[in-house]
DNA sequence: CCTTGACATGCGAATGATTATCAAATACAT
DNA sequence: ATGTATTTGATAATCATTCGCATGTCAAGG
């Protein structure tokens, strides 16, 4: 009673794009591709036969933890590693399978059926001196307060406020930068440490002097 | 430069709960027995707090594959199995430290920073006689609509849907039989399959006669 | 006591990834 | 060629999680 599968276009074209693909694009990154060749074909289709595929063993589905799944043409068994920083995925050998951490298949009285191994850190890219950094919260801005020079984007959010006639929200900066609002209230944060800028009212915030002194630097 | 960190009332709970849970509880899951204590806790607190008190490493967050995230109060380094079916998260003792398969720290250009390893399988529950199985897409729905019968679960859905007196949607019914709204989709549509419901307007269900005549066998 | 300001909370709305729905199109066994 | 089960495209729904914002709390200092 198994449901048989026929090879639609979309479908060849869709298992092709990935075997061509060296590395392991999630189905968006996948769907752009695709787009290309069949610019009528939907995100869903996409996501349905990659989900299809995986499932009668064509292809890998990876399931990274905690993020968007990645898509596998290389059906054989084995690791991965990933970018903490750009989310990048790529293979890693590991040492011998012989040397798997797998104990004997009773364990808690479940029954193992498989195991997944993740390595993660810090992709090539990303080890280089920091430069286009994602956000990791109050603790990095600690750090940019500790040194006494405004980052672009503070700089950019400070002439911001310099431009106002008066106190604003982080939304009003956001729209005047086309700057992320959440990334625009984490730097009137950082700034508001520094002190070039203050808080006359809750969640409004103006220049101060101190500012205005900084930019004119 | 570090924000320092209070102890409310409300994070104070949040923790006890947890320390006082013996598995790996989603935040939901532990929002729900919070209520209990904090009848007016945001769902957005228990979530933040879990955060924050993860960061600071007063708790673990566990990212296991492509789901819910878990929480463990346990903050040694251990990994942990996960049930395929009914996503039941336990910890695993693995045979030595010493057997992880770590290769020398530079592997493909990445500077490898940890290592996640999760075992999957079926918890001891899930490995009797299926009766409470989860969906597993249409395959597992076309052998069950060749049986002739209704399993438990569907039987259940079939008579919250005869007590209503209008169509209904999924999340209906979840909330009549206490069912997890996922779960009852599929039966929904196992039901449909077999004509014991139809579907009036979308997104809405009603019960079929067939399926009034099958509720009284 | 009465302010302040940093930190927290509750609410609701937003987000992002994925899945469901359904009418219309299509592949493919007969 | 035809009937029908499968598949598609478009769109709405879902689910877990996060954000924005007004309000609340509390320790420290007038
Ligand atoms: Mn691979
Ligand atoms: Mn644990
Ligand atoms: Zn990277
Ligand atoms: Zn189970």
């Amino acid at each position: 009673m198994e449901k048989k599968l026929r090879m639609t276009h979309q479908r060849e074209i869709i298992l092709d794009e990935l075997r061509r693909c060296r590395s392991h694009p999630t189905a968006d990154e996948l769907y752009e591709r695709i787009k290309k060749k069949l610019p009528r074909i939907s995100l869903a289709t996409v996501y349905r036969n990659l989900e299809i595929l995986s499932e009668v063993g064509l292809i890998t589905k990876l399931e990274i933890s905690g993020r968007q799944k990645r898509f596998d043409w290389d059906v054989q068994d084995h690791d991965h590693v990933y970018c903490t920083e750009c989310h990048r995925v790529d293979n890693i050998p590991t040492a011998t399978t012989t040397c798997l951490p797998v104990d004997p298949d009773q364990q808690k009285g479940y029954q193992i059926t498989g195991c997944r191994i993740e390595f993660y850190g810090l992709c090539p890219n990303c080890q280089k001196p920091r430069k286009v950094q994602k956000f990791k919260g109050d603790k990095d801005m600690a750090c940019k307060s500790c040194t006494t020079g405004l980052s672009d984007t503070q700089r950019q959010v400070l002439e911001a406020f310099a431009k106002s006639e008066e106190a604003c929200g982080s939304k009003d900066i956001a729209a005047a930068t086309g700057m992320e609002s959440k990334k625009v209230s984490c730097q009137i944060t950082a700034l508001k440490k520094k002190g070039f800028v203050s808080s006359p009212v809750r969640c409004k915030y103006e220049i101060t002097d101190e500012g205005k002194s900084q930019l004119s630097c």
